[in-house]
DNA sequence: ACCTGTGAATAAGTTCACAGCA
DNA sequence: TGCTGTGAACTTATTCACAGGT
């Protein structure tokens, strides 16, 4: 199966199975089988199988995944084994919940700068970052940062997409409730807390 | 195409429609055609007409569809259109970005309540709600409160879900970076914000 | 006996191309 | 002419069932 397209479906797993492998580990689990990976994150084993399948032979019959080795291959494919520097724009209330936020470590992301409009926040130090005036944005670019997330009004979404593009942004994790429009050279992922929540009422069962 | 199962993915997609025709109707927009409105949400026209066409004709041929008229449909097939009580649980620094955010009215949401179990902030208004004790969370069933946001650490989740789905709601989002394990008369939508962002390094074009 | 890895079968979702109505 | 609505073709993803190591 090695050689065939990877789907789209699997990469969009493969960080829920790390998240997995890191409570296992954390549990002291040095091996792990598909039945118990599965249990961990709400998943089908066979999914689990077919998924690892598709970049080659990782875990032992009869035995197992070896949890250590499994979390270094998953990193390594999402590219994520060694850190990377990413900028925050906009530190709001949201903005300040993710400076705070001690979970982007574990998936190789270390926020190295941030931005704000706001002239009460410039200088201010916050978990060991100091925000910058917005207008420094093009400054990323010589200090190779080529990851943003972007927690600013929507009415300054596109805007502040843009000036990240020309900062030479790479991928932007968008939290403004609206669609970006930025060239096919960057990538963008958009949470919009509020929409998510939008489709819950639909699956709930009726009462 | 009426009677048969709609897929989830256009379930999914049907927020993202909605933010879209909010847009549209902000910009004094009455009537939108597929291929505009594929604009605002970055989704294929066909994809869009093939969508809606699972509901009913939404649209009038030669014009398009009327904003405020698919918006209600929307609204009315997610049941979003008779606003819902939801309570948030855990008010750090996530939960507060979430209480002050200002969309989910949009999507029916009206954050009713919220517990902490930090006796410092018990007792604190935050935009017009009163954190209350975290002791309290069963006080939700007799106030008709049937969703709730998760925004506790992580060793807590578990364990805050489990008192929720006890005090009868029916939906869960949840903040924390982990999978929840609840009985299938509820439905959980898991948002790990910064297991999100581990993809974006595999889909960044190499530079 | 146990658990992975995978071809084959099934299911789900997307895209096309155009009929049909305004 | 313009734009929706949709069957049919195509693509992608999931599930099964079991061969094949340990």
């Amino acid at each position: 199966m090695r050689y065939s397209r990877i789907p789209d479906e699997t990469i969009r797993r493969l960080p829920i199975y790390l998240r997995g492998l890191i409570l296992a580990s954390e549990q002291g689990q040095k091996n792990i089988s598909s039945n118990d990976l599965a249990e961990y994150v709400g998943i089908y084993p066979w999914q689990i199988r077919k998924d690892f399948s598709y970049f080659g032979d990782f875990g032992t019959r009869g035995v197992g995944y070896n949890v250590g080795k499994l979390e270094r291959e998953i990193k390594r494919i999402l590219k994520i084994n060694i850190s990377q520097k990413a900028a925050l724009v906009g530190v709001g209330n949201l903005g300040m919940a993710i400076l705070a936020f001690p979970g982007f470590g574990i998936y190789g992301l270390d926020i190295a700068a941030a931005f704000d409009i706001n002239p009460k926040k410039i200088g201010r130090n916050v978990k060991g970052v100091t925000i910058e005036n917005i207008s420094k944005l093009g400054t990323i670019k010589r200090r190779k940062i080529k990851l943003a997330v972007m927690a600013v009004p929507r009415k300054a979404a596109q805007e502040t997409a843009d000036e990240l593009v020309k900062a030479g942004v790479r991928g932007i994790l968008n939290f403004s409730p609206c669609y970006l429009l930025v060239p096919n050279t960057v990538k963008v992922i958009t949470i919009d807390i509020a929409m998510d929540m939008a489709s819950l009422p639909y699956y709930m069962p009726a009462s």
